[in-house]
DNA sequence: CGCATATACTACATATGTGTAGTATTGAGT
DNA sequence: ACTCAATACTACACATATGTAGTATATGCG
């Protein structure tokens, strides 16, 4: 049977969902942003000014998905692109303080996920976890054999 | 800054990404199935004939993801939709022996990602991880607070 | 300098998932 | 039997992610 086969691919699917689920209903009420939204947001205070290539790198992502996310936060007003000077090809992302405001806003949320975490984790639980998952993200980043 | 506050986030989504991306790569070479395809079908090879109901139960998700993708791999030749007798409003669903043919071929991949967890992590490990992420996903399943 | 290649980004097709609204069928209560 | 709510499923809009192909700019090398 697959289904045994699959048994940790699918639990590690699950989690993954369930908590972006929740993290993204508690965040589009309060604030009108996906969690994909906030985390490049997030990269983007860190960081700012940078390239669609930086960014992209940050959140372990392609740039071809950038563009449409970074198009909808520009269209909302949350960040600005410009033409970077020394190079024309790279844009220059930075947050407007409209952005800043929420991102800002967006901090409630994750604090209420992490209290849940705290609630049901250990400090060394949530250690190990990130530990194991650090090393799984290893084990599957490489190219495929 | 709001980064620290993602950092647990983060890294579920990205270790179930890398997961995933190379189970899918793995999957598409050999089989020209994706993962959620391959896993709808071992729940379907598990229990046929089930309901698009029970299909999205099982895999927790929601029955209007499972038009499109039931749809695609009737298209495929890979499964069946009848409509029950008792009960018009459902289908039931199998697998053809073709689908029954590419699950089987599927399997070849997840014992390559189960050989490559078996080296990273002991079976102790193993437990433990998916402990955690089992509990995860039920800290986070419920309704939003 | 001029050309070949690499890099930064965009455009678009495909796949998946969510949310919401709609249709058809069933079943429960009166 | 009739009505009304629940259930099973579909349709569609939107957000995200991948893969591939294309354009514009930069850069290295002869």
């Amino acid at each position: 049977m697959a289904a045994k086969d699959l048994r940790l691919y699918f639990l590690v699917q699950t989690a993954a969902a369930a908590l972006k689920k929740r993290a993204d209903d508690l965040l589009l009420t309060s604030t009108d942003l996906t969690t994909a939204q906030t985390a490049a947001m997030a990269i983007i205070a860190a960081r700012e000014p940078l390239s669609m290539r930086a960014l992209a790198d940050a959140l372990m992502q392609r740039e071809s998905a950038m563009t449409t996310m970074i198009r909808r936060l520009e269209a909302k007003g949350l960040i600005t692109r410009t033409r970077a000077k020394t190079d024309k090809r790279q844009w220059q992302i930075a947050l407007t303080p409209l952005g800043r405001a929420g991102l800002t806003k967006s901090r409630e949320t994750f604090a209420k996920i992490n209290a849940a975490l705290d609630d049901a984790f250990s400090a060394a639980e949530q250690q190990s976890l990130a530990e194991d998952l650090t090393r799984l993200r290893a084990l599957f980043r490489g190219a495929a054999r």
